[in-house]
DNA sequence: GGAGACATGTAAGTGGTTACATGATTCC
DNA sequence: GGAATCATGTAACCACTTACATGTCTCC
């Protein structure tokens, strides 16, 4: 669903290609959704389908056509439904593959799981240099779609993104620290 | 991958049926991984086709007969093959629906915001409530399944949950003043 | 001449959810 | 008598991934 929502939310910006959608959602909501480029096209004809969006076909002489997708009055409205009904229980997906490595590294032991921690401690450092990049593509934004009371929401959602990265480095590290004193290497 | 792996995972603490490894997702790994009881019975006859796991009947007087699973060698290679060839590029699973609404706010409003932030409040602090719950149950699990190194991983994971659930907070919370701070009520 | 960005899609498969179906036992 | 827990499954569907397929333009 949150795909669907995510699309028109951006639609609702601007008309734009499956193709921008991709980029916008790799350096802005890369931290918290992600879509494959195959995904994304599957899911604008399933919205056209339903008459949220409308696409039309740009011929470009520089560069291959484009189709451009435009939200429509439905869209529009079927996005703030969503918005506004919102289900008690919206579960952050949890899910993490890592944490499950981890709850079963009695299997590979403790010097094991500390390579698998240091070598995590740097992508996560690695995070927040891919998050800096997204808080600086935030004004980028701002000119490119003429948008403004939109920022607040931005910053408020880049700033949940900092929150968990930092508590991934604090875990991480003192998890680390715990194994070494109890004499991993 | 990761639920076929923690079947095995728990399997290799002890034989079960489906209903306990469901019950023991519930309460121990519930806070990074979830799975509902259809999935678990399916993902278990896979694993039995694949030869990781072998079911036994046991008839039972009282209360209905139980399939028990137990894992076997070719289960406890796989498992061990998994956890110790961990790939480059591990992502936690990022998706968050919360987060894409919070994102696309502007098209709701500060004030509608702020109440979603603060029912979202309300929800992070029950979940801590769950983990110490899970944090609990852990050494429950010690004497069933007479474990002991396992502990030390079982905390590590559980010391991320509380990570995690602090972070939320923090960011809710600081998210609401700064709202307030902005006039939104 | 080749790499990389631009641009759009289809097909098959996996992992997860929802809905359905059944029936015994225990405790109030 | 009724609700909750124990216990096991099937079928249909939805969301997402992987692999495949094609072709242009731009810059080095």
């Amino acid at each position: 669903m949150s795909l669907r929502y995510g699309l028109l939310g951006l639609l609702k910006y601007s008309p734009m290609t499956g193709y921008d959608l991709k980029k916008i959602f790799e350096d802005s909501v890369n931290y918290f959704w992600s879509a494959k480029t195959s995904q994304i096209y599957r899911e604008l004809q399933t919205l056209e389908k339903n008459k949220c969006v409308q696409s039309n076909i740009e011929i470009s002489k520089a560069g291959p056509n484009r189709r451009v997708y435009t939200i429509t009055p439905l869209g529009i409205k079927l996005l703030k439904e969503w918005l506004t009904n919102m289900p008690e229980e919206t579960d952050e997906d949890n899910r993490n593959e890592f944490l499950m490595r981890v709850f079963l590294s009695s299997n590979i032991g403790g010097n094991e799981l500390l390579r698998l921690l240091e070598a995590r401690l740097k992508k996560y450092q690695s995070d927040i240099k891919r998050l800096d990049a997204t808080a600086q593509a935030i004004p980028k934004y701002k000119e490119k779609f003429d948008v403004d009371k939109e920022l607040l929401y931005w910053k408020i959602s880049v700033s949940r993104g900092y929150h968990d990265v930092q508590s991934h480095i604090q875990w991480a590290e003192e998890s680390i620290q715990y194994l070494k004193e109890l004499g991993f290497k």
